[in-house]
DNA sequence: TATCTTAATCGTAATATTGCAATATTACAA
DNA sequence: TTGTAATATTGCAATATTACGATTAAGATA
């Protein structure tokens, strides 16, 4: 039925899904790289960076912008995005506990 | 258009969005932490266990395998699915190294 | 061989995602 | 206030994903 049945899994799993969605696009992949290497996270250029439409580049920032992952300013001219570093460790250590767990132990 | 545009990027942000993919659903995390956690591999009562039907843990157990992060026997009653280690490793340092590069030097 | 068990596949429905054109909004500058 | 430059929103089309019932296939076992 396209939904995912959340409601079975608990809520880590649930976290480390929703984390990898936002990387399971090559498009916020690149946007996120472009903006950590801008010293000034004036990013008004990422239309021409990455290739794709503006409306498409918005929605995608969108999409990291919910799951918590830029901060700054979003409104209007003075538009100033950067990485939100606390968010950004958490997901990290998210996928760090996740791999450190998984133990190969058989075959 | 309902399509990825992945040609757009460059190889190593498409195989971080793949092997994010993988971890994008919340079952596909289950059934990676249940399988790492038999001692034997013998993962018949995947179902029971994630409470999906049948087909649908079919399903993902083959999302899984295409991204080449299982290995065993897949056919008949010789069933024996593992983590295939030398992947895992690989996808673990690919995520590793994607954020080991994003540094977050602004705002 | 017939039957049972279990996983894969097929078919289909519902929903989500991706992408862009058109338009709206916003902030600033003249 | 009018124009300009930039991002956001809307609406829509194409495709992908998620889920499951029904069926099929393959091996085990009686």
């Amino acid at each position: 039925m396209g939904v995912s049945k959340t409601q079975l899994f608990n809520i880590s799993q649930n976290a480390v899904a929703r984390a990898a969605k936002v990387l399971a696009h090559p498009a916020r992949v690149a946007i996120l790289q472009y903006i950590s290497r801008q010293e000034n996270c004036i990013c008004t250029d990422l239309v021409d960076v990455i290739g794709l439409s503006q409306p498409t580049i918005s929605q995608h920032l969108n999409e990291i912008k919910k799951a918590g992952l830029l901060q700054g300013t979003f409104e209007g001219k003075n538009l100033c995005y950067c990485i939100n570093r606390e968010k950004w460790e958490e997901v990290q250590e998210l996928f760090h506990a996740f791999f450190g767990k998984i133990n190969q132990n058989c075959c």
